[in-house]
RNA sequence: GCUCGUAUAGUGUAGUGGCCCAUCAUAAAGGACUCUCAUUCCUUUGACCCGGGUUCAAAUCCCGGUACGAGCACCA
């Protein structure tokens, strides 16, 4: 009809006919911050976030904490900081976690988690739901060899504990508890079905048991009280229900997880709560780390301790001038994909100097000092802004009636240079010619330190795995330790002590 | 081996059949501003894994391939 007719009464039809259809429809806005939430209704969302205590937080965690808190606040819900402190040998609790994990999780959220739950406080919880199990024979005791089982479940062949009546499984538990078993001799299974596609299903164990007397659970409250342990997936099942977990967003190398969960679930009569999965994240620059391997490593002295500026950790991050905000900003921008992604540093630091740049008074600091000698007919005492950006912030005063100045040794060289904020120079060997106060040409600006106001300083660069610590001169100041500082022409850095400066990033 | 998942610029990310010769950020390059190699601003470069299919129309749906990752622990 176009052809025929031509378009304009294609047009006329169409406005006639169907308007809506002419109608530019709007350029679609980006979606920015967190993706929908399904099913989440305000103030009936309670989501949940589960370390184990076997160190501080490090990095990775802070996304666990991010995501799921910003979605408990925007949600006006509740978060749970949950500690999964049921392993007492293999990933076995740090006493001091306890307490530092919640203070992170504040200082990362700005709110306290609306609940904390520990684990190993609510092991009586676990068993009445383990003996329920057996009771209603979806669940029994299994003295199989870790070995034979795996054959079983390869070959999806029922065990011979599989059978048993569930009176004899009552009194096998008993005997888990009691210690007539001992680690290693029996476990808990929930019965899901050995015919199961996905092997990593098939009758998958509940609970354990440990030899407490040897390794004893660290919190002294617990100690060896107990030797029957829940694993992970039941324990995280059961209390999710108990807690009233609405969403559940985690990594997604807990996807099996969820279905072994669901399995448990429906043998309970319970809804699983809805579930997101994020990948896997690396830092280019970091590789690797576990909180078990750096465990090891302060422990043996590689490290400061778990506060190591080298470290990826949560308080390292913060004692090199990393805000709560960039890290929640970063998280929020990479979103719940479950794409495993490489990371490189800048990114979180490009956030963080959003952050910091208007607050940060500028300083100098200059490294590896060379003395200049200063002659001719200058001002004896200069005065430049704290901040350029920012008036408010006043000015410092720099005394120079001692004619002695320092200068990086790397700008030591050209033969005109202008000492920023300060006057035109020319140099003569060490000694430099006052040429002009006001900028005379278009000479490289430096900046320097006068002998009348310098502090003998170190900066500390944390840097593939070692701490280089350069020594120079840093301009006379009161700031406060903890004030994150620019540093003229070198980068943002954090005052750790009067005369040490820890580098943040450029 | 079995099971599950993912694939958009260098790096991240938006996009759920026509608004897409694809968004935004970051990185890189160039420029403006600036008495910092900072901040701010502007410009440029740059991507839908491959092959089929469905459809008038596919980054988007389906099938196959490839690549990468995860689970199959009496760890979390």
């Amino acid at each position: 009809m176009a052809q025929s007719e031509g378009i304009e009464r294609l047009i006329t039809i169409l406005e006639e006919e169907a308007p809506h259809l002419l109608e530019k429809r709007e350029k679609k806005e980006r979606r920015v911050g967190l993706p929908e939430l399904k099913n989440a209704k305000k103030g009936k969302v309670v989501l949940r976030f589960a370390p184990n205590p076997n160190g501080p937080l490090s990095f990775g965690h802070a996304r666990g904490i991010v995501i799921n808190g910003t979605y408990a606040k925007e949600f006006d819900g509740e978060l749970i900081l949950r500690f999964d402190d049921t392993d007492t040998s293999i990933k076995p609790p740090l006493l001091s976690a306890y307490e530092e994990i919640p203070n992170e999780a504040e200082w990362l959220l700005g709110f306290k988690p609306h609940r904390i739950i520990i684990a190993s406080d609510r092991i009586d919880q676990y068993y009445s739901y383990a003996r329920q199990m057996l009771e209603q024979d979806f669940g029994y005791v299994c003295n199989c060899s870790a070995d034979e089982f795996r054959q079983f479940r390869i070959g999806k062949i029922n065990c011979r504990c599989r059978g048993q009546d569930k009176n004899l499984n009552l009194q096998m538990w008993e005997k888990m508890l009691d210690g007539t078993y001992k680690a290693g001799d029996a476990v808990v299974r929930v019965k899901t079905g050995m015919e199961l596609k996905n092997p990593a299903l098939r009758d998958w164990p509940a609970l354990r048991i440990q030899d407490t007397e040897k390794n004893p659970h660290p919190r002294k409250e617990i100690g060896s009280k107990y030797r029957v342990w829940p694993l992970l997936d039941f324990q995280s099942a059961v209390e999710d229900h108990l807690q009233g977990v609405t969403h559940i967003i985690r990594g997604k190398d807990l996807m099996d997880s969820t279905r072994k969960q669901t399995l448990l679930y429906q043998h309970f009569g319970w809804k699983y709560p809805e579930t997101m999965y994020w990948g896997r994240v690396k830092v280019h620059e970091w590789g690797g780390f576990s909180t078990s391997q750096m465990r090891k490593d302060i422990e043996a002295g590689k490290f400061e301790g778990w506060d190591d500026p080298r470290l990826p950790t949560i308080s390292a991050l913060k004692k090199r001038g990393i805000t709560a905000d960039a890290l929640r900003n970063f998280w929020i921008e990479l979103g719940i994909t479950q794409k495993d992604i490489s990371v490189p540093l800048a990114t979180l630091y490009s956030h963080n100097t959003k952050k910091i740049d208007d607050f940060a008074p500028r300083i100098s600091f200059v490294r590896n000092p060379k003395e200049i000698q200063l002659e001719g007919d200058y001002p004896k005492s200069i005065s430049v802004p704290v901040h350029p950006n920012v008036e408010s912030m006043g000015d410092r005063e720099i005394d120079v009636s001692n004619s002695k100045i320092y200068i990086e040794s790397s700008d030591f060289g050209d033969a005109k240079i202008r000492l920023k904020g300060f006057a035109d120079f020319d140099f003569d060997g060490i000694k430099a010619n006052h040429v002009s106060t006001e900028r005379s040409d278009k000479r490289p600006i430096v900046h320097w330190v006068s002998e009348d106001s310098k502090i003998e300083a170190c900066l500390i660069f944390p840097d593939d795995g070692k701490l280089t610590r350069i020594h120079g001169v840093l301009e006379k100041n009161n700031y406060d330790i903890g004030t994150t500082l620019q540093l003229e022409r070198i980068g943002y850095g954090i005052m750790i002590d009067k005369s040490t400066i820890l580098f943040t990033h450029e």
